[in-house]
DNA sequence: ATTCAAATGAAACAATGTTGCAAAGATAAT
DNA sequence: ATTATCTTTGCAACATTGTTTCATTTGAAT
């Protein structure tokens, strides 16, 4: 799916930045850092403009943020809603030796039974440990 | 367990700051974050010291932070850590509407397996929605 | 009591996130 | 095409959150 094809599908306007965005984030392997992305966007990146675009794409469920330990956020693009329609969202691995994020494809997210009175919207899932590379 | 108890066993010192954190966050029935912390540890609180005793708390195990939505940390007691002593540690739920946090101490963290190599030593899950008072 | 490492608090800094507002760009209607 | 309208952008200024440095104080072990 293009980045195009992502914007019209939720109804949100085509513009450069957002675009940029989209693409950036589906070239990278990992959820990335504000950081991250900034570099790949070049010319196109302005702080308050990502911040805001955060938002928008985020309340349209086109991406995510993941915390990890705090304080680095980490950005991806919601492929699960995109590829199996939007049932069941993956765990994250944070590496606490090199602080890496990888998506845990395999895990997926469970169904939690809340208590009474409590609706489920969402869930996050961050295993936390060292990674295969920090392992070795 | 008293604050000094928890200390002694941690082989941590005894101060006046950390006694006090231990206590306010024992007082508490939710996780709290560093304003409401602050505000019942009234002239024991300074910001650098706080900051500070949340690493060394933390790395203890003696507390653990949350983040849900960032951008509110908060902290909570390792209450299972002592209770059940630290086998299942439990999900916490955001509300998305008042933003509070509670402990779901009825839905334990399963043992997740990894891939080859990766090593498990933490998790969280943050499960997000609305909660019994907004939901009425 | 003396000693020595650890903890504190103040100032300064760095990074992260937000708000207000004027300019630029897109959309729709005439 | 031209205007009117709404959204998005980019800048400045601000607010909050977290960190570093360093001199001073404190805790606890001898």
């Amino acid at each position: 799916m293009t980045a195009l094809e992502i914007l019209k599908q939720h109804e949100i306007k085509k513009t450069p930045a957002r675009m940029s965005m989209i693409q950036v984030l589906q070239s990278g392997q990992y959820p990335m850092s504000e950081n991250e992305i900034k570099e790949h966007m070049a010319n196109l990146y302005d702080r308050v403009t990502f911040y805001r675009n955060v938002q928008t794409l985020s309340n349209a469920g086109i991406i995510h943020k993941i915390v990890a330990d705090n304080t680095t956020v980490r950005y991806a693009l919601n492929c699960c809603e995109i590829e199996h329609n939007h049932t069941a969202e993956h765990a994250h691995f944070y590496c606490k030796n090199c602080h890496e994020v990888v998506c845990l494809n395999q895990i997926k997210i469970p169904a939690y039974d809340l208590p009474k009175g409590y609706k489920f919207v969402d869930c996050d899932v961050i295993i936390k440990g060292t990674c295969e590379k920090c392992n070795q």
